[in-house]
DNA sequence: AGCTAATTGCAATATTGTTGCATTTAGCCT
DNA sequence: AGGCTAAATGCAACAATATTGCAATTAGCT
Protein backbone atom coordinates (compact mmCIF):
# COMPACT_ATOMS: atom_id res chain seq x y z
CA UNK A 1 0.00 0.00 0.00
CA UNK A 2 1.02 3.42 -0.93
CA UNK A 3 -0.15 4.60 2.84
CA UNK A 4 2.62 2.30 4.21
CA UNK A 5 4.99 3.55 2.44
CA UNK A 6 4.24 6.94 2.96
CA UNK A 7 4.37 6.20 6.98
CA UNK A 8 7.88 5.00 6.41
CA UNK A 9 9.06 8.02 4.48
CA UNK A 10 7.42 10.36 7.66
CA UNK A 11 9.22 7.86 10.16
CA UNK A 12 12.48 9.29 8.33
CA UNK A 13 11.85 12.56 8.56
CA UNK A 14 11.12 13.32 5.12
CA UNK A 15 8.20 14.83 3.86
CA UNK A 16 5.52 13.82 1.88
CA UNK A 17 5.27 15.83 -1.43
CA UNK A 18 3.01 15.64 -4.44
CA UNK A 19 5.49 14.28 -6.44
CA UNK A 20 6.55 11.43 -3.74
CA UNK A 21 2.97 10.74 -3.65
CA UNK A 22 2.86 10.80 -7.44
CA UNK A 23 5.38 8.19 -8.02
CA UNK A 24 4.44 5.60 -5.51
CA UNK A 25 1.07 5.89 -6.83
CA UNK A 26 2.36 5.06 -10.09
CA UNK A 27 5.46 2.31 -9.23
CA UNK A 28 1.99 0.62 -6.81
CA UNK A 29 -0.44 0.32 -10.43
CA UNK A 30 1.87 -1.36 -12.43
CA UNK A 31 3.18 -4.78 -11.64
CA UNK A 32 6.23 -4.19 -13.80
CA UNK A 33 9.51 -2.43 -13.31
CA UNK A 34 9.42 1.56 -14.45
CA UNK A 35 12.32 3.79 -15.68
CA UNK A 36 12.56 7.19 -14.49
CA UNK A 37 11.02 8.20 -17.76
CA UNK A 38 8.94 5.39 -17.90
CA UNK A 39 6.70 7.41 -14.48
CA UNK A 40 7.62 10.74 -15.87
CA UNK A 41 5.25 9.53 -19.61
CA UNK A 42 2.56 7.97 -17.32
CA UNK A 43 2.51 10.90 -15.59
CA UNK A 44 2.64 12.99 -18.48
CA UNK A 45 -0.95 11.03 -19.82
CA UNK A 46 -2.65 11.76 -16.73
CA UNK A 47 -1.90 16.23 -17.43
CA UNK A 48 0.67 15.43 -14.30
CA UNK A 49 4.38 17.12 -15.52
CA UNK A 50 7.07 16.00 -13.02
CA UNK A 51 11.20 17.00 -13.64
CA UNK A 52 13.07 13.82 -14.32
CA UNK A 53 15.66 15.40 -11.45
CA UNK A 54 13.02 15.15 -9.21
CA UNK A 55 11.85 11.09 -10.12
CA UNK A 56 15.19 10.04 -10.03
CA UNK A 57 15.72 11.74 -6.63
CA UNK A 58 12.67 10.30 -5.61
CA UNK A 59 13.38 6.72 -6.73
CA UNK A 60 16.81 7.30 -4.96
CA UNK A 61 14.93 7.48 -1.83
CA UNK A 62 12.41 5.02 -2.02
CA UNK A 63 15.48 2.29 -2.73
CA UNK A 64 17.31 3.37 0.61
CA UNK A 65 14.55 3.54 2.51
CA UNK A 66 14.18 -0.30 0.59
CA UNK A 67 10.64 1.09 -0.47
CA UNK A 68 11.73 0.04 -4.22
CA UNK A 69 14.36 -2.00 -5.90
CA UNK A 70 15.56 -1.74 -9.08
CA UNK A 71 15.78 -4.77 -10.80
CA UNK A 72 18.84 -6.35 -12.52
CA UNK A 73 16.61 -7.72 -15.88
CA UNK A 74 15.43 -4.46 -16.83
CA UNK A 75 16.86 -2.30 -15.26
CA UNK A 76 13.45 -0.67 -13.85
CA UNK A 77 12.28 0.26 -10.50
CA UNK A 78 9.58 -1.72 -8.83
CA UNK A 79 7.69 -1.05 -5.40
CA UNK A 80 8.71 -3.71 -2.78
CA UNK A 81 5.51 -5.68 -1.99
CA UNK A 82 6.84 -6.90 0.95
CA UNK A 83 7.60 -5.71 4.91
CA UNK A 84 11.94 -5.27 3.99
CA UNK A 85 12.88 -4.96 7.78
CA UNK A 86 14.68 -8.55 7.16
CA UNK A 87 16.91 -6.69 4.14
CA UNK A 88 15.68 -9.83 1.80
CA UNK A 89 13.83 -9.51 -1.25
CA UNK A 90 13.59 -11.99 -3.55
CA UNK A 91 11.97 -11.54 -6.69
CA UNK A 92 10.35 -13.79 -9.08
CA UNK A 93 9.79 -12.66 -13.25
CA UNK A 94 8.40 -14.23 -15.32
CA UNK A 95 10.42 -14.35 -18.74
CA UNK A 96 7.38 -14.63 -20.50
CA UNK A 97 4.29 -12.12 -19.74
CA UNK A 98 6.68 -10.00 -17.59
CA UNK A 99 4.90 -10.11 -14.52
CA UNK A 100 7.02 -9.84 -11.07
CA UNK A 101 6.14 -11.05 -7.79
CA UNK A 102 8.07 -10.53 -4.73
CA UNK A 103 8.27 -12.81 -2.21
CA UNK A 104 9.37 -13.51 1.54
CA UNK A 105 10.74 -16.76 3.50
CA UNK A 106 12.28 -16.34 6.83
CA UNK A 107 14.00 -19.62 6.86
CA UNK A 108 15.42 -19.60 3.56
CA UNK A 109 16.62 -16.03 3.90
CA UNK A 110 18.54 -17.43 7.06
CA UNK A 111 20.05 -20.29 5.49
CA UNK A 112 21.20 -17.89 2.56
CA UNK A 113 23.20 -15.99 5.42
CA UNK A 114 24.09 -18.99 7.40
CA UNK A 115 25.81 -20.22 3.78
CA UNK A 116 27.58 -17.16 3.02
CA UNK A 117 28.31 -16.70 7.05
CA UNK A 118 30.38 -20.18 6.13
CA UNK A 119 32.86 -18.60 3.80
CA UNK A 120 32.94 -15.66 6.76
CA UNK A 121 31.13 -13.31 4.84
CA UNK A 122 28.89 -11.28 6.76
CA UNK A 123 25.20 -10.34 4.70
CA UNK A 124 23.39 -7.37 5.26
CA UNK A 125 21.23 -7.31 2.27
CA UNK A 126 20.24 -9.74 -0.01
CA UNK A 127 18.44 -9.68 -3.30
CA UNK A 128 17.34 -12.37 -5.49
CA UNK A 129 16.16 -12.00 -9.07
CA UNK A 130 14.95 -15.83 -10.13
CA UNK A 131 13.68 -15.82 -14.13
CA UNK A 132 11.54 -18.52 -15.19
CA UNK A 133 7.35 -19.06 -16.28
CA UNK A 134 5.10 -17.99 -13.74
CA UNK A 135 2.59 -20.72 -13.28
CA UNK A 136 -0.20 -19.66 -15.56
CA UNK A 137 2.86 -18.98 -18.62
CA UNK A 138 4.05 -22.49 -17.26
CA UNK A 139 0.46 -24.11 -17.81
CA UNK A 140 -0.15 -22.34 -20.89
CA UNK A 141 3.40 -23.25 -22.71
CA UNK A 142 5.66 -26.12 -21.16
CA UNK A 143 7.16 -25.95 -24.04
CA UNK A 144 8.77 -22.44 -23.34
CA UNK A 145 10.41 -23.95 -20.13
CA UNK A 146 12.76 -26.19 -22.28
CA UNK B 1 39.48 -18.96 -16.87
CA UNK B 2 39.66 -17.14 -20.15
CA UNK B 3 40.15 -20.22 -22.02
CA UNK B 4 37.48 -22.00 -20.52
CA UNK B 5 35.44 -19.12 -21.95
CA UNK B 6 36.69 -18.90 -25.17
CA UNK B 7 35.62 -22.81 -25.82
CA UNK B 8 32.35 -21.58 -24.75
CA UNK B 9 32.17 -18.79 -27.49
CA UNK B 10 33.54 -21.09 -29.98
CA UNK B 11 31.28 -24.24 -29.42
CA UNK B 12 28.28 -21.38 -29.30
CA UNK B 13 29.65 -20.79 -32.85
CA UNK B 14 30.79 -17.37 -32.35
CA UNK B 15 34.20 -16.16 -33.34
CA UNK B 16 37.56 -15.76 -31.20
CA UNK B 17 38.90 -12.26 -31.95
CA UNK B 18 41.43 -10.10 -30.53
CA UNK B 19 38.36 -7.54 -29.13
CA UNK B 20 36.82 -10.36 -27.62
CA UNK B 21 39.97 -11.89 -26.15
CA UNK B 22 40.93 -8.52 -24.82
CA UNK B 23 37.71 -7.82 -23.17
CA UNK B 24 38.04 -11.75 -21.42
CA UNK B 25 41.05 -11.01 -20.27
CA UNK B 26 40.64 -7.38 -18.39
CA UNK B 27 37.11 -9.13 -16.85
CA UNK B 28 39.16 -12.16 -15.45
CA UNK B 29 42.14 -9.89 -14.12
CA UNK B 30 39.77 -7.66 -12.36
CA UNK B 31 37.25 -8.97 -9.73
CA UNK B 32 35.72 -5.70 -9.32
CA UNK B 33 32.98 -4.46 -11.66
CA UNK B 34 34.41 -2.84 -14.60
CA UNK B 35 31.49 -1.03 -17.39
CA UNK B 36 31.99 -1.08 -20.90
CA UNK B 37 33.78 2.33 -20.79
CA UNK B 38 35.87 1.08 -17.72
CA UNK B 39 37.03 -1.73 -19.86
CA UNK B 40 38.08 0.60 -22.72
CA UNK B 41 39.76 2.54 -20.26
CA UNK B 42 42.34 0.08 -18.62
CA UNK B 43 42.89 -1.18 -22.86
CA UNK B 44 43.82 2.11 -23.83
CA UNK B 45 46.47 3.05 -20.54
CA UNK B 46 47.97 -0.87 -22.16
CA UNK B 47 48.21 1.25 -26.24
CA UNK B 48 45.03 -1.28 -27.30
CA UNK B 49 42.19 1.02 -28.60
CA UNK B 50 38.61 -1.16 -28.90
CA UNK B 51 35.78 1.14 -29.87
CA UNK B 52 32.80 1.51 -27.03
CA UNK B 53 30.77 -0.19 -29.28
CA UNK B 54 32.41 -3.38 -29.88
CA UNK B 55 33.04 -3.88 -25.82
CA UNK B 56 28.98 -2.96 -25.15
CA UNK B 57 28.33 -5.93 -27.84
CA UNK B 58 30.99 -8.19 -26.58
CA UNK B 59 29.74 -7.86 -23.41
CA UNK B 60 26.07 -8.35 -24.49
CA UNK B 61 27.40 -11.95 -26.15
CA UNK B 62 29.24 -12.86 -23.15
CA UNK B 63 25.82 -11.95 -20.86
CA UNK B 64 23.74 -13.99 -23.07
CA UNK B 65 26.39 -16.78 -22.80
CA UNK B 66 26.50 -16.39 -19.10
CA UNK B 67 30.14 -16.04 -19.00
CA UNK B 68 29.53 -12.52 -17.30
CA UNK B 69 26.84 -10.80 -15.51
CA UNK B 70 26.18 -7.04 -15.11
CA UNK B 71 26.12 -6.42 -11.27
CA UNK B 72 23.08 -5.17 -9.80
CA UNK B 73 24.89 -2.95 -7.11
CA UNK B 74 27.64 -1.34 -9.64
CA UNK B 75 25.87 -1.58 -12.97
CA UNK B 76 29.37 -3.09 -13.66
CA UNK B 77 29.83 -6.24 -15.53
CA UNK B 78 31.94 -9.49 -14.02
CA UNK B 79 33.01 -12.58 -15.15
CA UNK B 80 31.79 -15.73 -13.86
CA UNK B 81 33.91 -17.71 -12.06
CA UNK B 82 31.82 -20.84 -12.13
CA UNK B 83 30.47 -22.87 -14.24
CA UNK B 84 27.17 -21.58 -15.10
CA UNK B 85 25.64 -24.63 -16.02
CA UNK B 86 23.31 -24.31 -12.98
CA UNK B 87 22.07 -21.50 -14.30
CA UNK B 88 22.61 -20.52 -10.08
CA UNK B 89 24.95 -17.42 -9.37
CA UNK B 90 25.56 -15.92 -6.31
CA UNK B 91 28.00 -12.94 -5.47
CA UNK B 92 28.38 -11.44 -2.61
CA UNK B 93 29.92 -7.91 -3.06
CA UNK B 94 31.54 -6.05 -0.03
CA UNK B 95 30.36 -2.96 1.00
CA UNK B 96 33.52 -1.50 2.42
CA UNK B 97 36.11 -2.98 -0.54
CA UNK B 98 34.00 -3.99 -3.10
CA UNK B 99 35.31 -6.89 -3.53
CA UNK B 100 33.52 -9.64 -5.08
CA UNK B 101 33.69 -13.33 -4.85
CA UNK B 102 31.43 -15.79 -6.28
CA UNK B 103 29.75 -19.09 -4.79
CA UNK B 104 27.93 -21.83 -5.87
CA UNK B 105 26.08 -24.22 -4.06
CA UNK B 106 23.92 -26.91 -5.20
CA UNK B 107 21.85 -28.06 -2.30
CA UNK B 108 21.09 -24.11 -1.44
CA UNK B 109 19.96 -23.54 -5.14
CA UNK B 110 17.88 -26.24 -5.38
CA UNK B 111 16.11 -25.34 -2.44
CA UNK B 112 15.48 -21.78 -4.08
CA UNK B 113 13.87 -23.67 -6.61
CA UNK B 114 12.24 -25.67 -4.65
CA UNK B 115 11.09 -22.70 -2.65
CA UNK B 116 9.57 -20.68 -6.08
CA UNK B 117 8.13 -23.87 -7.35
CA UNK B 118 5.58 -23.96 -3.99
CA UNK B 119 4.03 -20.88 -5.52
CA UNK B 120 3.78 -22.58 -8.35
CA UNK B 121 6.78 -20.74 -10.04
CA UNK B 122 9.03 -22.75 -12.52
CA UNK B 123 12.65 -21.26 -12.42
CA UNK B 124 14.97 -20.94 -15.16
CA UNK B 125 18.04 -19.06 -13.94
CA UNK B 126 18.06 -17.19 -10.25
CA UNK B 127 20.93 -14.48 -9.69
CA UNK B 128 21.41 -13.53 -5.77
CA UNK B 129 23.67 -10.64 -5.07
CA UNK B 130 24.59 -10.54 -1.42
CA UNK B 131 25.89 -7.27 0.46
CA UNK B 132 27.63 -6.97 3.22
CA UNK B 133 31.35 -7.62 4.69
CA UNK B 134 33.96 -10.11 3.33
CA UNK B 135 35.43 -11.57 6.23
CA UNK B 136 38.72 -8.92 5.84
CA UNK B 137 36.64 -6.35 6.47
CA UNK B 138 34.44 -7.62 8.79
CA UNK B 139 37.69 -8.11 11.26
CA UNK B 140 39.23 -4.44 10.63
CA UNK B 141 35.92 -2.86 11.52
CA UNK B 142 33.21 -4.47 13.15
CA UNK B 143 31.56 -1.23 13.98
CA UNK B 144 30.46 -1.24 9.90
CA UNK B 145 28.34 -4.13 10.25
CA UNK B 146 25.85 -2.67 12.86
C1' DA C 1 45.58 -17.97 -50.96
C1' DG C 2 40.78 -16.72 -51.61
C1' DC C 3 35.78 -16.52 -50.04
C1' DT C 4 32.14 -15.20 -47.16
C1' DA C 5 29.62 -14.45 -43.26
C1' DA C 6 30.62 -12.54 -38.99
C1' DT C 7 32.62 -8.89 -36.65
C1' DT C 8 34.51 -4.35 -35.97
C1' DG C 9 35.01 0.74 -36.25
C1' DC C 10 33.04 5.00 -37.20
C1' DA C 11 29.79 8.71 -37.07
C1' DA C 12 25.79 10.29 -35.72
C1' DT C 13 22.18 10.17 -32.56
C1' DA C 14 19.33 8.83 -28.62
C1' DT C 15 18.77 7.82 -23.98
C1' DT C 16 19.87 8.04 -19.29
C1' DG C 17 21.82 10.22 -15.29
C1' DT C 18 24.05 14.28 -12.58
C1' DT C 19 25.06 18.98 -10.69
C1' DG C 20 24.42 23.78 -9.01
C1' DC C 21 21.35 27.07 -7.99
C1' DA C 22 17.03 29.80 -7.72
C1' DT C 23 12.22 29.00 -6.52
C1' DT C 24 8.65 26.66 -4.13
C1' DT C 25 6.45 24.03 -0.46
C1' DA C 26 5.50 20.78 3.69
C1' DG C 27 5.45 20.75 8.30
C1' DC C 28 6.11 23.22 12.27
C1' DC C 29 5.26 27.05 15.52
C1' DT C 30 2.95 30.48 17.11
C1' DA D 1 -5.06 31.05 9.67
C1' DG D 2 -0.42 33.28 8.76
C1' DG D 3 4.60 33.13 8.88
C1' DC D 4 9.09 30.67 9.18
C1' DT D 5 12.63 27.55 7.60
C1' DA D 6 14.72 23.53 6.13
C1' DA D 7 13.66 20.38 2.71
C1' DA D 8 12.32 19.51 -1.74
C1' DT D 9 11.44 20.75 -6.57
C1' DG D 10 12.27 22.61 -11.22
C1' DC D 11 15.30 24.33 -14.47
C1' DA D 12 19.27 24.59 -17.39
C1' DA D 13 23.26 22.89 -18.64
C1' DC D 14 26.06 19.17 -18.94
C1' DA D 15 28.05 14.41 -18.58
C1' DA D 16 27.84 9.70 -19.15
C1' DT D 17 25.97 5.77 -21.17
C1' DA D 18 23.88 3.24 -24.91
C1' DT D 19 22.09 2.31 -29.76
C1' DT D 20 21.85 2.22 -34.92
C1' DG D 21 23.16 1.88 -39.87
C1' DC D 22 26.66 1.16 -42.78
C1' DA D 23 31.31 0.65 -44.79
C1' DA D 24 35.69 -1.69 -43.85
C1' DT D 25 37.96 -5.55 -41.85
C1' DT D 26 38.87 -10.26 -40.35
C1' DA D 27 38.31 -15.24 -38.53
C1' DG D 28 37.58 -19.51 -39.99
C1' DC D 29 36.39 -22.13 -43.59
C1' DT D 30 37.68 -24.65 -48.31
Amino acid sequence: MVQDSIRVLQAHGHKLTKPRRLVLEVLEENEKPLSPYDIQGILRTRGKYLNHVTIYRTLDLLCNLNLAHRMLSSGGFIKCSLDSTEGCHRFMVCQNCGAIQEFADKELCQEENDFAQNFGFHTEHHLSEFSGFCSQCYRKQPQLAE
